[in-house]
DNA sequence: GACATAATTCAATAGTTGTTGTACTATTGA
DNA sequence: TCAATAGTACAACAACTATTGAATTATGTC
């Protein structure tokens, strides 16, 4: 992952709207959902969600596949452990277990197979 | 997680110079690092930098010590990892295992334990 | 106390983002 | 072909963000 789609990915997540679609969208998972039934859902003009359906499927965070008249959005889910493998790739200098004196003590050993799963890409 | 913290995060870190500092930060680990060896590193003026870094700590994703005239910012890590989870949470309504087709090849096999150790969060 | 250093705050300003209404394109069905 | 529906593109404007330089606060040193 480049920083500049990481910029992007993070800027579309940025507005409160977006997030709420792409979360939406992460809960209808392959069967995605509609343009218009999103703006109906999150009550929206269709103007505004347009535009901001635009910033997210630019980012890579959502994809689009017409149905006749229709646009159905996806969610792109893997891209979103992309960006966390991207963050945390050189946790600590290549240390990741020093990280967890840092941690918070809610959820360490769910937080720790997680680290695990982590550490185990592209090192 | 809020949304808005949610939200705040995801602007925080959707400046170019906000995520060169927040990875610079996660890299040094517990160490942390001071204000002007960052911007010396970054090569950024201190006001600048100042003002990039209150928005960092406003979001949570860095934490300032005073060690006498210096202030040593350290990345929080854990809130990442609370973050996707936030993400994920609802994936596909309940039903994290449908994500898997619309995954993309590459790397399957660990993205499946990150999934797992996700799916065990919250449930 | 006087001075240097580290860092932040503030004001000004250039640039960017979000929202709305209007206009437009494409598909469906009578 | 004509009208209705789904969705996007564009222009205008308000609101917000990032950058810079000057001023300010706080700590350490002579």
């Amino acid at each position: 992952m480049k920083k500049q789609a990481a910029t992007e990915i993070f800027e579309s997540l940025s507005s409160g709207i977006r997030l709420d679609i792409y979360r939406l969208l992460v809960r209808t998972g392959p069967d995605g959902m509609v343009a218009g039934d999103i703006a109906a859902k999150l009550e929206l003009p269709a103007t505004n969600l347009s535009f901001h359906l635009k910033a997210l499927t630019q980012a890579g965070l959502a994809a689009v596949t017409q149905e006749g008249r229709y646009q159905r959005y996806r969610a792109n889910i893997p891209l979103m452990f992309e960006l966390i493998a991207y963050l945390t790739d050189e946790c600590c200098s290549g240390h990741p277990e020093k990280c967890a004196p840092s941690r918070k003590p809610a959820g360490s050993s769910e937080d720790a197979a997680l680290l695990a799963a982590l550490g185990r890409k592209r090192r």
